[in-house]
DNA sequence: ATGAAAGCGCTAACAG
DNA sequence: CTGTTAGCGCTTTCAT
């Protein structure tokens, strides 16, 4: 493969020059310039970016870290980083994690190794997390996606409150038997936060949180698992009369389990997801959710993260202040809640109040 | 941020021994190795990529570029591409291209300029694309994905008789009418061959095959598009009973549009897709489908890619063989026909032969 | 406007 | 087992 040399020797001018015809074109004699870039043509040269990065001060490399793209909350998210760097020349280094801790570390060492420019991560639980505070430490520009951390560098909704409007529509619809029902609490902090939305608005409208039910999203058998717990409701009397499932695609295999037990939804059982795909209004009955505008956050972590890398042109030392200090907070995104099928007055018989 | 000469010193070696406990400890002795792993550690040491991979043969980087991750099915694959380098060391770098054959040439570009070690691939239309053959001209380690072109390099289902599979369920079914639907055809080798596969069934039944609906994908006013399409069969008094939409995003689209017209899903209208996306089954009635193995499509891809590349140890010239000739051929995956609640007997008043 | 030269951080001969 | 050395391909002063 050509390289630089090669076109400076057939444009019969030096190496500098080519770099320069190649960079800043305007630095070169027309006549000059012409030459070059005919030479770099016959040679089919393609400029090896390794050499300029290892150079230079930046890669133009992104890092992002997101959980799966099983889930297309993060697909379409990703659309939205990439949506933002179109154009500027830089280029993505992805990596999933699967919700693991250990490879959430070794996937960002790895980034750091390759040199990115800055990274976009979503972290299980950002908030018991010291990576970022050590990537903090580093200097190492980053926002975090989807997390919802309110001292942390990050976009996201307000899952609290988000949840809690939720809830609180559920509860408006009649419901007073409500559960949530979620992946491990410990190992995501969204679904955390949506929890405590969730014992908001029950407490706020005199009712009593219930636990959680907790369900492993990596089992196949997770219909499997809803069905023995709804039995086991059903015979403790305890049926609620609707859910609130952490995320549409959990509300999704929900409502597959509900229907294998002959459960309806809305008529038998009430649900409600978050999150807002787009496929949530393609089902019928449509169903109803807490929209985050996922495409709106990655392209906000990712215009917020170019911002913090170019603010820190030629800074250092302690003089140093950030380019714009509100890129080392949170931004909260507006969430909406979506009304939908899935969610109607509790069946009469349930009326036990 | 320390380099290799910062550890050597602290570790009271050389670079060079620096370099070989961090590569091949076993060429170390266990004390020095030791004393370079604390020195590492204490500085913080994180080796340059970028270094090894300018000096080295290879980076570690894989190119993988695809239409857009707004469809899952893109996003399937790329999680069986992730599935398949988990664990090698490999890196992706990722760029959408939005079917856009522009982008398409720049991504690779770029791709290239980073000097990855190969590339995968789903191109818009493959068959007509100079593209690949520059690729392979050029010793481009590569793999096609989902683009079903039997001379080169890719992992795809046969989609020409898979769609003609999907068809025939239809007619089997006892519909005749039965019309494509499908975004603009020139711009999708797979939807030409679907299309194929729609006219071979057809035609083997005895039936004629009709043009395709072409509805720009891009258009905000989908629906809109497909009732102005279906008053005017209708109109015509031919409308069709059966509708095979050439993916699945295009057929939940379509069966929106069809609600909002006021028909019933498959009471008024049966509906086909292709892709298999899981959502479909989580639908009520489910969606009636031809089921490319996604993620298996992308996790064989990688491998093929891998082995391509590990085929390649330090070969050059005319005496070189590949190391495997099937590489460089059309690895087809099996598909399969799912049944589903959206394709039904048509109705009784269409029943007119 | 152009060239010469000094590396960026690392690996891999080649010598000991 | 370890050190010395020569680059990988490029950008960028510093001269001219």
């Amino acid at each position: 493969m050509a390289d630089i040399r090669d076109v400076a020797q057939r444009a019969g001018c030096s190496i500098a020059t080519v770099s320069r015809a190649l960079n800043s074109p305007q630095l070169v004699r027309p006549e000059t310039l012409a030459r070059v870039q005919a030479a770099a043509a016959e040679l089919k040269f393609r400029p090896n970016a390794l050499g300029r990065q290892l150079r230079g001060e930046r890669t133009g490399l992104i890092g992002v870290m997101l959980p799966t793209l099983g889930n297309p909350v993060f697909a379409d998210c990703l659309e939205g980083i990439e949506a933002a760097i179109d154009g500027t020349g830089r280029r993505l280094l992805l990596v999933t994690t699967q919700y693991d801790p250990e490879r959430e570390r070794n996937a960002i060492e790895t980034l750091l190794q390759q040199r990115v420019d800055g990274l976009l991560l979503t972290l299980a639980d950002a908030e018991h997390s010291a990576l970022v505070d050590d990537l903090a430490a580093e200097g190492v520009a980053c926002q975090l996606v989807y997390n919802d951390a309110p001292q942390r560098p990050c976009v996201s909704v307000d899952n609290r409150s988000a949840a809690a409007q939720g809830v609180a529509m559920l509860i408006e619809a009649g419901h007073r038997d409500i559960v949530m029902v979620t992946g491990a609490l410990h190992a995501s902090d969204r679904a955390k936060r949506r929890y405590l939305g969730y014992c908001d608005a029950m407490q706020a409208a005199g009712l009593t949180p219930l636990p959680a039910f907790e369900i492993d999203f990596n089992s196949g058998a997770r219909g499997e698992r809803v069905r023995e717990w709804l039995a086991q409701r059903e015979r403790d009397g305890a049926r609620p009369t609707a859910l609130f499932c952490s995320n549409d695609l959990l509300a999704l295999g929900v409502m597959r389990a509900l229907r294998e037990a002959g459960l309806r939804v809305p008529d038998d059982m009430s649900v409600l997801g978050f999150d807002g795909l787009a496929v949530g209004e393609l089902l019928s009955p449509t169903l109803a959710t807490v929209v985050q505008p996922s495409v709106e956050i990655g392209r906000h972590a990712a215009q917020r993260l170019l911002a913090q890398i170019d603010g820190r042109d030629g800074r250092t030392g302690a003089a140093t202040a950030p380019a714009d200090a509100s890129l080392g907070h949170a931004l909260i995104l507006p969430h909406e809640i979506r009304r939908g099928g899935t969610v109607a007055a509790p069946p009469r018989t349930k009326d036990r109040h």
